[in-house]
DNA sequence: AGCATGTGTGAGCAAGTGTTGACAGACAGA
DNA sequence: TCTGTCTGTCAACACTTGCTCACACATGCT
């Protein structure tokens, strides 16, 4: 996409509301709006659907309509933007960043085959 | 690490001006704060300043005085915030988040000319 | 068809953020 | 000590963002 989508990855990302969205939604094949609503109390159920809105919009989730509902999910590849953006700063300690990124890998279950498709 | 840090790390890459900043220093050992500002025109020196100061609070970067000079140095740790982040999010695709890390910091060594965008 | 449910959208307001200009502090050199 | 340079901070302004409320749209059920 454009390179303004690395700019829309971030926005979105910066927002603790928006984070905390898209974590639920990962621990979760897919989520309707109404269930990831249902998870914050102290927001109101259009606050929720603004934010998902923009982090659709970054590509950061996908939408699924089925009927009424909208079925949310966790895009994989959006991730490379950030990694992306990260080597290109922490280059040198970019062997501390791997071994990291291992280490949480290691720690959570990592089952995972969700193929995806790096963009080169 | 408090969890309220990783809000400030987010906070403060959500500015394309800060990113721009931290590659910036992050291509150079250390940089004053006047020839980082020299590198964007369309920024006041002020503007500069303040994108320093959160880039600071949020621990992205170190401050380092030397006479009237303030040279600034990306630090490394923060990095991992991202990551955790990350992490958790993108736990179901891990493998392939490890992988484009190993690719990039395989990559960053030679060619590339640490593009900050990938236009997929 | 009629009504209830799930969800997005637009208007309006409160709060936060970035930029600029003016001022202040620290230091080097004459 | 005086002056010029390098840099940060403060106050004020415009712009952006997030929230709520009311409404609209689509779908499923009866």
């Amino acid at each position: 996409m454009t390179p303004s989508n690395s700019d829309a990855i971030f926005s979105a990302l910066a927002d603790p509301t928006r984070r905390a969205i898209l974590s639920l939604v990962g621990e979760h094949e897919e989520l309707t709006a109404g269930e990831i609503a249902a998870h914050f109390d102290s927001l109101g159920r259009t606050a929720v659907s603004s934010h998902l809105r923009i982090l659709r919009l970054a590509g950061l989730v996908a939408e699924r309509r089925d009927g009424r509902f909208r079925h949310y999910s966790v895009t994989p590849t959006p991730a490379d933007a950030v990694v992306a953006f990260l080597t290109s700063v922490y280059q040198n300690s970019l062997e501390q960043l791997a071994s990291a990124v291992k280490d949480a890998s290691a720690a959570g279950d990592a089952p995972s085959d969700r193929a995806v498709e790096r963009s080169a």
